[in-house]
DNA sequence: GCTCAATTTTATGTCGACAAATAAAATACA
DNA sequence: TGTATTTTATTTGTCGACATAAAATTGAGC
């Protein structure tokens, strides 16, 4: 029976249940408090945050059209398994996405989107030099996001906050139980990025985010080969 | 007031109604039976099914969440509109997606997918030579999705889904007027990514299919070119 | 002691109703 | 007559309750 520490929750304008619910469903799904696989109790979640089941229906249902949960019919409704099994379909779509996020972003970037990717970056050399596993992932994805919006294309967009959830998601399996620390070189690597973007060159970014997800997808591998779930369905 | 011609839903199973309200609702939005833009009212749609509003609404949540409707909060929910102006991420977006799924459908795909994309394509000659534009807007997509299924990445195909959903009602706007014939050399084109794809060629399907987006982007810009509704957000 | 069938239980899918928020209509006022 | 303000009406967001489909439990038969 898990406490619920959020604000108080007991007054809500007209209109934000779904949202709400939806925010903090995501949040403690991408965040591992809701284990994949595990099934979701409308239910208890209606008592938890006191209100009826039908906000918290809608929001599952945009949180199965996202793929974060997957329905089940006339039975439980479950945290989206992580596939261990078609995981180079994730990779190769999310060194796709961080390709072409880049070069549109060199490309289109305003002096907005640029304060914002610093901003970013800073967060997230902040989370390194505190040695903050679980802050580092979440400020990389920030930070991609970041480009993404910068590349002024919805669809790519899209898809790349989504692969990028997908990803932190994954990288808390691994690093929720060890505490390790991401190496080094993905805070050179950004700067590099964002030199590109900063001085317009597409292919230089492009062949710098190229770069950057090889490192990635290969760190990523190897926590997954050093690991003996590999083969297991959570 | 619309009259609704499909098999009597009175007698429905259970857990089938937001499906059943969701593919209606989808089909009347691909084909322009709802007008992008024209408000969907909640009760009149949960009389005209016969069915309460609750799984209406959340049909409508999760067509939300695939961009085909827009909800405005307190307020009515509205088919999402068609944006003329930003066009160009469209077209940038649908490029990068037959290239990929070309390039992987080289690769991986099996007997049966093959199959399936011969299926296609023979609907697809069959409506070319009917010269029934609505139809061959149609089996289009479902040539491309049937690729996009064979590259084996959930996440292209996702994306690949929408934008071919999108684009098909792009179309409409154009051959619902003026009944018109798309030119011969997409039948040929397609002819040559299915050889692309049967040899395991990836190289050569993607070229292929570049020039196949070119050629479809040109055309629809074209289409757009000679209309004064460019510049209007339906 | 084990397997299968009937029964209970739990959780989902759907419904009708009420309350709040916005749009439309009506009224007052300059 | 045109504009601002109140009133009405429509429509959404949320609720509690009921019906139904699986799962869990119990009991019967071998």
């Amino acid at each position: 029976m898990t406490e619920d520490h959020r604000p108080a929750t007991n007054e809500r304008k007209r209109g934000s249940g779904v949202k709400f619910v939806y925010d903090v469903l995501r949040d403690d799904i991408l965040d591992l408090v809701l284990a994949p696989g595990s099934p979701i109790d409308e239910i208890q979640l209606a008592e938890r945050l006191s209100m009826s089941r039908t906000p918290i229906r809608e929001a599952l249902v945009r949180l199965a059209s996202e793929g974060l949960v997957a329905t089940l019919p006339n039975r439980s409704t479950v945290v989206a398994p992580i596939d261990f099994l078609n995981m180079q379909a994730f990779f190769d779509a999310l060194t796709l996405m961080y390709r072409v996020t880049a070069r549109l972003a060199a490309q289109y970037r305003t002096e907005q989107n640029l304060d914002l990717i610093r901003a970013e970056q800073a967060r997230f050399t902040r989370a390194v030099e505190k040695h903050d596993a679980l802050e580092m992932i979440a400020t990389n994805a920030e930070f991609h996001k970041a480009i993404a919006a910068a590349a002024r294309n919805p669809y790519f967009a899209t898809l790349s906050n989504r692969l990028l959830d997908e990803g932190r998601r994954l990288m808390r399996v691994y690093y929720s139980s060890f505490a390790d620390h991401l190496p080094q070189p993905y805070v050179l690597e950004h700067e590099d990025i964002i030199a590109a973007i900063v001085t317009q060159d597409p292919a230089e970014a492009d062949r710098l985010a190229t770069a950057h997800a090889n490192q990635i997808v290969s760190h990523i591998k190897a926590l997954i080969a050093r690991d003996d779930r590999m083969h297991v369905t959570l």
